[in-house]
DNA sequence: TACACTATGATTAGTCT
DNA sequence: TAGACTAATCATAGTGT
């Protein structure tokens, strides 16, 4: 038996030029690279997903808790553009060295403004949206101020509510009074976006806010809207 | 120097207790990952995609060519057979042509499914949560509905209210009271994310999504509770 | 906090079965 | 085509700065 040139060698990381090979190697670092995201997975509690698309053109997909929450949630933080590149390397570059220090430069700056961004984020999220709480946990000056406000947009509602009723020519047709103003409106309210349990460490994977997801929780943190079933009453377009 | 107990140590796979490592590892861990993702890329020239959501709640992503088109030929080949190949060239193709119409007539076809489906995801994103529209984009059934669901509240606060006025022994200090309440509260409200895009060695730490403000909206679009100013009001933490 | 270091555990290329 | 084996490369946990 030989017993010459085994174990492991080092192989460039470029296209590999042999077809045989490269559906073993892919296979092979298919299965290495899920099990690090398993592990990573495990390990540090967290939600991600992973799709890769085979030479032979199947797809195989990792996802904790599942590709397709994985992908609902990246959609929806998905709001802003994007601004990546293909795979950061124009093939096009004339200068590569000055573009790499370049985008060093840049990337330190907006690794210090994502640090600021990222200090200011914790404080707002400890001091924002108090008001979205459950009444019963808003304690008594809170409760003043929401109730205060909602008085304020109740009277909104009821001017509005005026005008409506005094407006000449009423609409017959809710749905088309509703298909004008969903046309026209500019809807830029909350995110819903949803989320994994602030707790890293706690990860839940039910935590996803669904469309319907509550604006006000009641005490027993049921939406108070739920049961108006906003859909089902106005006739809302599924 | 002590030169004993360095090196790697063996480490369990199993949710990591102590949170100090946890963010380190996390972040050597998706490095590692991203790497290896970007290897198995370049060796076998094939496209993939991973998203990670870290115990921060930040969205990293790596993809080849971007993440954008394979979660397009996720969604679009998850139900069909695959037809992507990283440069849109098979080398193993025996026949170009026949393959390329009927990529095309697939292609087209998905194109077509695709934006229908992106309709119907437009209509459901403008139809839902009309209730957080400003007052005077309401029409009449809805602004009934809504301030319906706003007296429910306001009782609900009432209710809280009084049981706060009555309490035997009513806190003295607000500010107390609300650290109380932050520090206690597992506050699962809307999140405000932020994701980073591209690859692994070019993510975007300037993609960060902005907090989304107003719960309710006046008709010049500020926040109801912007004017209440609750941090200066509730004497808040900044 | 975020790097650099390093011994060691983990992965994997090439081979054989 | 798939799995086992082996040696070498690679990744990384704990540590130091």
């Amino acid at each position: 038996m030989p017993e010459n040139k085994r174990g492991r060698q080092k192989v460039p990381i470029a296209k590999m030029e042999k077809d045989a090979n490269l559906q073993v190697t892919f296979s092979k670092r298919r299965q290495g690279l899920f099990k690090k995201a398993s592990e990573l997975c495990t390990l540090c509690r967290v939600g991600m997903g992973v799709i890769v698309f085979s030479p032979g053109q199947k797809v195989f997909s990792f996802g904790n808790p599942d590709v397709k929450s994985v992908l609902d949630n990246f959609k929806n933080h998905n709001h802003n553009p994007l601004l990546y590149t293909q795979d950061g390397l124009n093939p096009t570059i004339q200068n590569l060295n000055s573009l790499l220090t370049q985008e060093m430069a840049i990337l330190e700056m907006e690794k210090k403004r994502k640090k600021e961004l990222d200090e200011i984020k914790n404080k707002r999220e400890e001091t924002e949206k108090w008001w979205e709480k459950p009444p019963n946990q808003l304690d008594l000056r809170q409760n003043t101020c929401l109730t205060s406000a909602l008085e304020n947009l109740k009277m909104e509602l009821v001017s509005q509510r005026s005008q409506h009723l005094q407006a000449i020519d009423p609409p017959n047709h809710y749905g088309e009074s509703y298909n004008n103003i969903v046309g026209g409106g500019n809807v830029d309210l909350f995110d819903q976006t949803r989320m994994f349990d602030g707790n890293a460490s706690n990860y839940n994977p039910n935590s996803i806010i669904s469309n319907h997801g509550p604006m006000f929780a009641n005490n027993d943190n049921t939406n108070v809207f739920e049961a108006l079933g906003p859909r089902s009453n106005l006739n809302l377009p599924e």
